[in-house]
DNA sequence: TATAATAAACGTAAATTATACATTAATCTT
DNA sequence: AAGATTAATGTATAATTTACGTTTATTATA
């Protein structure tokens, strides 16, 4: 046991913990992000980033995922750490620190009727409003670190359903990295990694051909990790 | 002005928001870390990463900062935010959350003096011993990413000193890498990435012949940046 | 002052990976 | 049956990475 009753230093910085999620999703060849009108004030009608303060016996992870579960009605997603937003003077109202958190979901998963409920709006990265506080720099701060992870881990696959053709693989790719690939060696790319399972289904929503759907394969990938395999997809 | 006179949800949970410093330096061929043995209470006598509470009026940012000058007497050190450690249970005393943050120094750079008054000691990595709470999770998690960093961003020249020799930056990223690396093929690809200055001196210390010694050009290195240059050493 | 010892510096050939680029295939609609 | 449309594929060239051995500069010492 602990003892605490003898030289211990109890400060008296004691402050709010908040946690902000940016949560994205992938649609009609673009990169969406989820936030919403506040209905409160301070800031009431402003855009915001959607967020909450860290209950005392609650982990700042589980707070996020609270958070989004509340929002979206979405459990078990993909949610890492962006960094501490930590300066002093960030909220004009009290100290407050922020983790903010970014998240990648399937489009077609959540549970509309709640994020309309909450007054929350997909919006196109390339036009995202004014937003409270830092939360603009949230998002710019998260948009990079998806475009750099995107290159070495397999993330994209969060934004994308379960089953999913290489030419779609291949526009969100080129969303997050907003560039045109070249559909030849993109696939040669790919396919090399050993990662995707071709399954016997088309999809033929975009052709009348239709392309053969693929899933990402997991346990393969997390064996693959064991012996020093670099997932990159450039 | 903000509104805060209606509907403002203040939450009663405050807490604790410290930071940790995993400090990192380099010397006789291998990666060390500075940790310190407490002096009081609770866990006396255990060893510690260097952290501190972070102020009410101070950035998480500067905290950090702060605790690092109190122990080596450096100010603009290299140190960038690791991750927030914020599970609720993660100190037995109270709830605090803590924002890892790494540090790379010179190891020839530091106070002595000021580190030994505060019982500072530098440890290789690989005997680091049991630490309070989740510190050794913390150096293991800084390791990580300065392994990964390290091989696309040029921040192992800031364990080195300013003038330093290719086969000192040699040995610097086999200890990071934990990996031999050639030396006819390390030499041509460092000097390929053209972010080095050749200087007309030799350091002697290692050989009868000498090794020049070299600087790291940062201004070029921002430059080329900017035309979508890659950093990379592998 | 010649010789030995030692780490630094350098180059090339082979293998791998990345890039550029055009045609054929499958299927639905009319 | 023809036309329209996206999916699927291959190859040659360029660029990069890897593997590997010899010479050079210098000091110590014989």
């Amino acid at each position: 046991m602990v003892d605490f009753t003898e030289d211990l230093y109890v400060p008296k910085e004691r402050m709010y913990v908040a946690t902000d999620c940016i949560i994205f999703g992938f649609d009609s060849g673009n990169l969406k992000l989820l936030i919403f009108k506040r209905r409160v004030k301070p800031l009431l009608g402003e855009w915001s980033l959607i967020g909450s303060f860290v209950k005392l016996n609650e982990d700042v992870e589980e707070a996020a995922q609270r958070v989004l579960k509340e929002i979206t009605g979405l459990e078990n997603v993909f949610m890492e750490e962006l960094k501490t937003y930590g300066n002093a003077d960030r909220d004009p109202g009290f100290r407050c620190v922020s983790i903010g958190q970014y998240a990648l979901i399937r489009i077609n998963d959540y549970d509309k009727e709640l994020v309309e409920k909450h007054g929350a709006h997909w919006h196109d990265i390339s036009e995202v409003p004014d937003l409270v506080l830092d939360h603009n720099q949230m998002v710019q701060d998260a948009l990079a670190r998806i475009r750099r992870k995107a290159r070495y881990k397999p993330i994209g696959f969060e934004l994308l359903p379960e089953k999913f053709t290489i030419p779609q693989l291949q526009r969100l790719y080129e969303a997050i990295y907003q560039k045109e690939l070249d559909s030849r060696n993109f696939r040669k790319k790919v396919l090399s990694l050993n990662v995707l399972i071709k399954l016997d289904e088309k999809d033929k929503t975009t052709s009348r051909r239709g392309a053969f759907l693929y899933k990402f394969d997991n346990k393969r990938y997390q064996e693959l990790l064991k012996s020093g395999y670099n997932f990159e997809i450039s």
